[in-house]
DNA sequence: CGACCATTTGAGCATCATCAACACTAGTGG
DNA sequence: CCACTAGTGTTGATGATGCTCAAATGGTCG
């Protein structure tokens, strides 16, 4: 159960080739990162990096799930990022890790030792200019995460946990966020709780309240089905259909 | 009451010269950004763009504080930014406003028609490479925010929102975090309750009982005088020392 | 089967929101 | 000069939301 599909997959070829950090590079960029490039695998439940450790690489999420969090001392803990397929870890110019890394679902990385990558980031503008992009973007996500953790009511911060779940998978599929949605939830209970800043009871809860009310249909723990996204994102709290920023 | 000190800075003598998007700029860069920029002065209550509308400029708080605020139909309200001097306002390739932007006292911006402040981004790497810089301190600063909105009590936020600001003082000035420290609250009650996802009362409440017990001594409503840098960040729920990442 | 984990559900309680009254200050106009 | 108003802040009483502690359920794996 240890390091599958590790063969060298050619940049060209990649599932996240045109959403990564590496979307704007041509053929030739491409080449150069092929050769630096090398893929880690991490099972489910492995930290990928811990808050404060020497950070030497940084690199993109190719499949699986991953979690950003923070804790204090006494433990409590608050998910900062989620991180899909694509997404990018790390900082350029830092060189310990900021936050917890924690691989949710069995996850390949594609990294890059750090001082390669910077200095590439230097000689080639696309790569500083897509994580340009994708840092903004990143930054309008963990404002819209601040307004559900400050002012959204338990039932809304679920329904809005769903809603933006739905829209990443539409979006990775490239349909429609309209009608009826289905997915799995691949986050647990206490996982989805760190999120949203609430106990995992409050969770289960309030997820069996949407279910009772018809708002989801639920088929076992984590398959769900979404009858309508207009209602659920009503119950979210957003206006009617603003707030796509995904 | 109107329009104060518009003459035409220099850039060169720009007193947030060394901070702001223009920070890494050479003589001849500046000199170009000396012919495309404009100031705009606004009143304190006054806003500077509302959320959704065309947004045709992009700049940098010069003097004064603004707040970015998201909002919700039914008037609930969450800060997702606090705008202090050298902070960037806008977002290159976006044409209208997510947030509302509203000057908390007397602002000063500096601000770029947004095609040529796009079309100088492209030929000047510099530019495009501070913007980063900025962006991903922003998006930690916003990951911190998220921990202090998720997990932390009333009194823990309010001491957290003390100790940022006085953190963002001393840097400002240069000054050690360590031992006393004496600085201006420059946000009413509201906006301090908007930041941290409070009611005001809660917030007069917890300032009135930090200040019953020794942590923070008050002259006026306003006046801070913080006598043990170390308690306040005990009461802020941070670990020791860590967390400086101004 | 038994151990373990994720999850659900219940009961009681603490924290913070809500509603309301009041104090203080500054500005306005009679 | 003084009432009048608006804005800001403090404090009190009450209650709802979500947390804590506890127990039970169901699924998975050895």
């Amino acid at each position: 159960m240890s390091a599958p599909q590790l063969q060298a997959v050619q940049c060209a070829d990649c599932p996240i080739r045109h959403r990564a950090v590496c979307a704007k590079c041509n053929t030739d960029e491409l080449e150069t990162l092929d050769h630096i490039k090398y893929y880690r695998t991490f099972e489910a439940g492995q930290p990928v990096i811990w808050s404060g450790d020497a950070m030497s690489f940084v690199g993109s999420v190719v499949s699986g799930i991953a979690t950003l969090t923070q804790t204090m001392e006494d433990g409590r803990t608050q998910m900062v990022g989620l991180l899909l397929p694509s997404d990018f870890v790390g900082r350029p110019g830092r060189d310990t890790a900021a936050y917890n890394v924690v691989a949710t679902t069995e996850l390949v990385m594609c990294c890059f030792r750090k001082k390669p990558f910077e200095d590439m980031m230097v000689e080639t503008p696309h790569i500083a200019q897509r994580l340009l992009e994708m840092t903004l973007d990143e930054l309008d996500a963990a404002r819209e995460w601040m307004l559900v953790l400050g002012r959204k009511t338990a039932r809304e911060k679920i329904a809005s946990l769903l809603a933006i779940i739905a829209r990443r998978e539409a979006s990775l599929h490239k349909e429609t966020v309209k009608g009826e949605m289905v997915f799995d939830l691949k986050l647990t209970r206490e996982a989805m709780a760190d999120y949203l800043g609430l106990t995992l009871e409050t969770v289960s809860r309030q997820i069996s309240a949407l279910k009772k009310d018809g708002v989801i249909v639920l088929q076992g723990k984590r398959h769900v089905t979404v009858p309508d996204m207009q209602r659920l994102m009503e119950e979210a709290g957003d206006d009617s259909d603003g707030g796509f920023l995904v």
